[in-house]
RNA sequence: CGGGAUGUAGCGCAGCUUGGUAGCGCACCUCGCUUGGGACGAGGGGGUCGCACGUUCAAAUCGUGUCAUCCCGACCA
């Protein structure tokens, strides 16, 4: 391709309204332009990015088996009421109307349609096991859409759903996408970590996520907080949502400070670390107490006042599909005391205010409080506290684990300090079981004619993020550095003068002789001056430049390697032979 | 949906306090000059100042409303 025929455009500037730097330098660089929020037009350097991400996920895909399909993206209501997915998937899913009235959603992903197909196809166990997968647009009308293509509402996904006929060959399924994942991020330059991680939405029982780990601190893009062990023999790595550790001993056993139940005034104490300074106890003694509102229900969540929640975990141990703390209004309307003062103690007599659900406040209590003793309470009343408390004292909770892991805890397998780094997660893998199937009906006959419920497991990979994730991991401050299996164009040769003939003559038999051998190559032939063409080089990430400049006189070329800044003058014919031995190892 | 901010040419911005009919840099077009890290000179094209209503002789500027976008919190590939 010829620069001056290319359709891009840099900016000299970063656009004002992006955060991250895959953000900044795609806009920049020419790759992608916004049409709405979370809505992007792909340009075509964008585009050829994307394929070749694509092309590696789909070889490597069906090396493992599995067989590519293509599902519509506007899908019926009815299969979503079927699968009980209509009413809890909430605003993300987009819904709309036909011109008959009919509802009808965007395809946020695809288990309904997918478990469709295989309730209409697959009638016995001899069909068994099957992979399909598709790569498709998803949209999903996020809450708030950001960092660019990272958290895109429309965003291009592959998505792969298998069907085994027992736990074991859903086990076996999920081992081959494990391995194929490993496969395809690591042939898109991409390191990444397998970490357990909570199943959300979705559902099901075990679940990871493909994260790619950024440790440096130049921008936020990594959302997810990741835990990991650094001991190479345990290799423990799970999101902060799933993340368990062991903690270091503490006093849990109040007895040296206070004897028996007591209420006691404690005035003005609305946080933990002034709860325990006028008391003057340690804040392990101290169980915390927390109101969220878990699909409209009122729940009490209880710690080990020095730690701290994590919500999902909460969520998932009321089984609810929404959560939000309550507003400090909220606790006074329900308890009659502020924000600092509720606790779990008579809690069963507290009467819940109409506008919520449910007739008793749940209470969840992580596992660090099951041996707490003689310990600290809220008395649901403002400025005071109960001191001494057993759990005697309390109505039996439900024990769950709903404890946010910190920095320095010991991993749970091998007792090694936890380390933790931020994560952007391009691809994830679920054993989904029989959510779907028993839901939706979706049955076969097994070998002793019995009807059975298929076992299901899903397999996403964000490919616009994967490509995004890229370029967060791969740039520096002249711009991005592709890794080369999944840069637009492999090489760009940029005569320095096109004034100049031999400049010109050479470059072109260049180029030419590299298009002839497949190599995707840009000559940068714009009568520009090169200080022009090697910044737009650098900045949109070509992996190698090989540039005709006055050097020619003396029959040589210069051959730069993006990711290493490294040099080496060859004659053209070398540099020719140089790419083609570089690319013959990388592609 | 809560909290904070911003909407002026493709991109980055000034002008707004103190109303008088829109400007700068980059990009784009023409000519000249220049050609190894975003040159220079001259000329040129492009904006109903997010939108609506109001105040006024007069609104980018003041007021009200509305929409959009960005940042911080709760969701996810």
């Amino acid at each position: 391709m010829k620069m001056s025929k290319l359709f891009v455009q840099t900016l000299r500037d970063y656009p004002s309204d992006a955060e991250v730097i895959s953000h900044k330098l795609l806009v920049r660089a020419g790759y992608i332009r916004k049409l709405a929020n979370g809505i992007y037009n792909y340009l075509p350097l964008m585009w050829r990015v994307l394929k070749k991400v694509e092309n590696i996920v789909r070889e490597e895909m069906d090396a493992s088996g599995a067989q590519e399909l293509l599902m519509p993206f506007v899908q019926p209501e009815e299969l979503w009421k079927e699968s009980g997915r209509w009413d809890v998937y909430g605003k993300e899913l987009m819904r709309l109307k036909d011109r008959h009235d009919r509802g009808m959603c965007l395809g946020p992903t695809h288990e309904e349609v997918i478990t469709f197909i295989a309730r209409e196809g697959i009638k016995s166990y001899k069909q068994l096991p099957v992979n399909l997968y598709q790569i498709q647009s998803k949209f999903r009308d996020e809450v708030r859409p950001r960092y660019g293509l990272l958290r895109g509402r429309e965003f291009i996904m592959k998505d792969a759903y298998s069907f085994d006929v027992n736990q074991e060959g859903l086990e076996k399924s999920y081992k081959i996408m494990a391995d194929a994942y490993t496969r395809i991020f690591d042939r898109c330059g991409l390191e990444t970590k397998a970490v357990q991680s909570d199943s959300g939405a979705i559902g099901g029982a075990v679940s990871h996520e493909y994260m790619v780990l950024i440790d440096d601190n130049e921008n936020n893009a990594g959302e997810n907080d990741v835990f990991f062990c650094k001991n190479k023999s345990c290799g423990y790595a799970a999101n902060a949502n799933h993340a368990v550790s062991v903690l270091n001993p503490a006093e849990t056993d109040g007895s040296k400070y206070f004897s028996g139940l007591n209420k006691v005034d404690t005035p003005n104490t609305t946080t933990i670390e002034e709860l325990a300074a006028f008391l003057k106890i340690p804040q392990t003694v101290i169980l915390k107490s927390m109101i969220y509102i878990a699909d409209n229900k009122v729940v009490m969540a209880l710690i080990r006042a020095d730690k701290t929640f994590e919500e999902t975990k909460v969520m998932n141990a009321v089984k609810a599909h929404d959560i939000r703390s309550a507003a400090p209004a909220e606790l006074e309307a329900i308890f009659g005391a502020s924000k600092g003062f509720v606790g779990p103690k008579d809690i069963e007599k507290v009467k819940i205010p109409d506008e919520y659900d449910g007739e008793t406040i749940q209470v969840v209590a992580d596992l660090t409080a099951k041996e707490m003793k003689n310990f600290v309470i809220g008395a649901n009343e403002t400025d005071k506290h109960f001191t001494g408390v057993n759990w005697s004292d309390l109505k039996e909770p439900v024990f769950a684990d709903i404890r946010l892991v910190e920095k320095g805890e010991k991993c749970p397998d091998c007792g090694e300090p936890l380390y933790v780094t931020k994560g952007i997660e391009v691809g994830n893998i679920f054993q989904l079981g029989t959510k779907y199937s028993k839901a939706m009906n979706a049955v076969f006959l097994d070998e002793n004619g019995k009807t059975q419920p298929f076992i299901m497991g899903c397999y996403g990979i964000g490919i616009s993020r994967t490509a995004a994730a890229a370029v967060e991991r791969h740039h520096d401050e002249h711009g991005i550095k592709w890794p080369v299996a999944i840069a637009p164009y492999h090489v760009d040769i940029v005569p320095v003068n096109v004034q100049n003939e031999l400049q010109t003559k050479v470059a072109d038999e260049i180029y030419e002789k590299l298009l002839a051998k497949k190599v995707e190559a840009v000559l940068d032939d714009r009568d520009e001056r090169a200080g022009v063409k090697f910044k737009d080089a650098d900045l949109i990430g070509f992996p190698f430049r090989i540039t005709v400049g006055k050097t020619i006189d003396d029959g040589l070329v210069e051959f730069k390697t993006r990711e290493t800044g490294e040099v080496i003058n060859l004659t053209p014919e070398e540099a020719v032979n140089k790419i083609l031995e570089v690319l013959g190892i990388t592609i």
